[in-house]
DNA sequence: AAATAGTGAATGGCTATTCATTCATTGTAT
DNA sequence: ATACAATGAATGAATAGCCATTCACTATTT
């Protein structure tokens, strides 16, 4: 019988071959041969390559929203919310370095790749931050003057950048709290001392 | 003659063509068609398509690295230097869609496509930043519990995915002022409202 | 007339996708 | 209980198309 988890396994499969080669050097039967199934087996369940990468995104990132909006619910201080999204991102990205790698470099190319697939399930993921910001200057915790969409790309940005350190092979180590409380600082308080308006 | 400038106009027409297709869509036909020279004549001032990506980065990105250096010696003031590095990165970025397109894009993949290609250039741009954070703790102008290493990462991913805005045809769109107002603000600031200790 | 630069059609290697065939499971008839 | 279909999942070798690179040839310079 077509078990469900055929799928999910080719995925799997999927999600770590892409992550280690890059969509166009990853063949069809490296991703087969890592699932443990036939290369037709494939097309069983995906429609072409490009559907295994569109399928990668969605059902990956996918989770990723779902536990990170569980998370949040528990939490109503937006300054709390902001560390446990920075704290979640940066986890997870540490943890699975082969959805990082995906997230990273092949979602960027997504657009190029794929005509007319817009990243919706991406574009959800980002825009929570947004709305964190959002619903802190409503209460006045957040500065009015910060625009939420410029915000929220220069939060995300900021969180892909400092993970790539766990996926290259860069020598710099850091371990995910030493990231979060940086991004924090910086975030929330900026890098400038705070009476260096001095000099 | 073997012109200089053939390799040049290679460069660009390359740049614009991995830009618009990405490395791996681009054909090497297309390079050649772009830059109005037979396919063969490519081979006679590349070893091959890799040979063309990497110097598309050392070229291009060298090349930003001279600019922003000439800007920068100037100045001693280092929260005006990080200002000009974001001013000078975004508008570059904003003019120059191509080369923002193949940093932002092809750049990442580099180290998957290119075996043992460190992109010497690349970090030594990134590097500046953290040099001027460098400058500003020595002066006591930037705290000193920022750690550069991680801030220079969470700076450059900030305006990377800023500026991407302006790459993909996403609908929201602001100017190159007005975004490295509000990275500054956040950078430099922070995006708490100054007195929201209170509730 | 050498020497050097440029050309572009032909080659050769590579791989996504297909599909004829096998295998496993379930249902039906004897 | 055993034999016999029927169904549809799984397989993997064969196909068909694509494109980086080469190279025999032409054009241009010195």
């Amino acid at each position: 019988m077509k078990a469900a988890n055929k799928h999910t396994k080719i995925i799997h499969a999927a999600t770590k071959v892409f992550a280690k080669k890059g969509f166009f050097n990853a063949r069809i039967s490296d991703i087969a041969k890592e699932a443990k199934v036939a290369d037709g087996t494939i097309y069983l369940y995906f429609n072409n390559k490009f559907d295994i990468l569109i399928s990668v995104f969605e059902e990956e990132i996918g989770a990723l929203i779902e536990q990170v909006k569980k998370l949040l619910s528990t939490e109503d201080d937006p300054r709390k919310m902001i560390e446990i999204f920075a704290r979640n991102h940066l986890s997870v990205m540490k943890k699975n370095k082969y959805l990082a790698e995906v997230i990273q470099i092949e979602l960027r190319q997504s657009a190029k790749l794929i005509k007319d697939y817009r990243n919706n399930k991406f574009s959800e993921y980002v825009d929570i931050i947004s709305s964190i910001i959002k619903l802190g200057q409503e209460r006045s915790i957040y500065r009015a003057t910060i625009r939420p969409g410029i915000a929220k790309r220069a939060f995300f940005g900021a969180l892909d950048e400092i993970s790539r350190v766990w996926t290259v092979g860069i020598s710099t180590e850091y371990s995910v709290e030493e990231a979060t409380q940086q991004i924090l600082e910086i975030f929330l308080c900026g890098i400038l001392e705070p009476d260096a308006s001095l000099i």
